[in-house]
DNA sequence: TAATAACTTTGTAATCAATACAATTTATAA
DNA sequence: TTATAAATTGTATTGATTACAAAGTTATTA
């Protein structure tokens, strides 16, 4: 499916930034920060702002297009697949890696209805270890 | 245990200051952030620097005694308990609460080695329900 | 089509959590 | 005591994010 037709499921309007930005993200499996997908689109789109890269970002978290990662760092990443996985921030080199996972049995309380499950480990990754 | 006790055990010299703030993490399950902790603590520690706060939950969160949490906002949470839990932010009114659950079967692949491994919601609790 | 309204994008300025750093204080060892 | 190491403090700075208002774009209605 493109992004165009994701978003507009999602109910956002598919303008030409934001398909530029959710098509980058899609394409990216790293786990971007905001700072990064500004930097790698302002080449191609010069009148681009890092605000409009926030906007976007948050628009497409709070409608559940995109997920919101923060793992004790200041920076927010982002990951355009909200498939049930795991990230592993590696403390040394800083990069964030994806590990299948299931989600386990959570005992939410009565009255609490989640919207978002994360699961992160902080750690060593292979080349640093 | 006392808390000096447990510090002693991770390394870490018992001073006042770091018993203190110790102290009130354990007393206090509200997953307080760094500025509540010293608003909390100044009234009886006039001389209390909102930097030594930061440099104490940098330093147990290193060793392992406590917890950093940071789910989707600016500020970090601390959590004086490190046994196996979730946590579950209300998107409402912002509180962090627990909840109980199991460690998934997590496919960590190869040479990666986790040291911490964290699992939270999003979404709204009970009383925002 | 033209006029209007609604939405999107942009740039600048402000916010504010966190850190750097050097000075001061406190604790330990010789 | 004196010397050395560690801990604490206050100030200044950093840097990610947001506020906000202006400018630009798209959709809607007459």
């Amino acid at each position: 499916m493109t992004s165009a037709e994701i978003l507009q499921q999602h109910g956002i309007r598919p303008s030409l930034t934001r398909v530029m930005i959710y098509d980058y993200l899609r394409e990216h499996r790293t786990h971007p920060t905001a700072d990064e997908i500004y930097t790698a689109l302002s080449p191609n789109a010069p009148t681009l702002s890092k605000t409009t890269v926030y906007n976007t970002m948050k628009l497409l978290s709070a409608e559940g297009v995109i997920k919101t990662i923060t793992i004790e760092e200041q920076q927010a990443r982002f990951d355009a697949c909200i498939d049930t996985h795991g990230h592993f921030l590696c403390k040394d080199c800083g990069k964030v890696f994806d590990f299948d996972t299931e989600l386990p049995s959570m005992k939410i309380p009565e009255g609490f209805s989640p919207t978002v499950t994360e699961i992160y480990c902080i750690g060593r990754c292979k080349s640093c270890n």
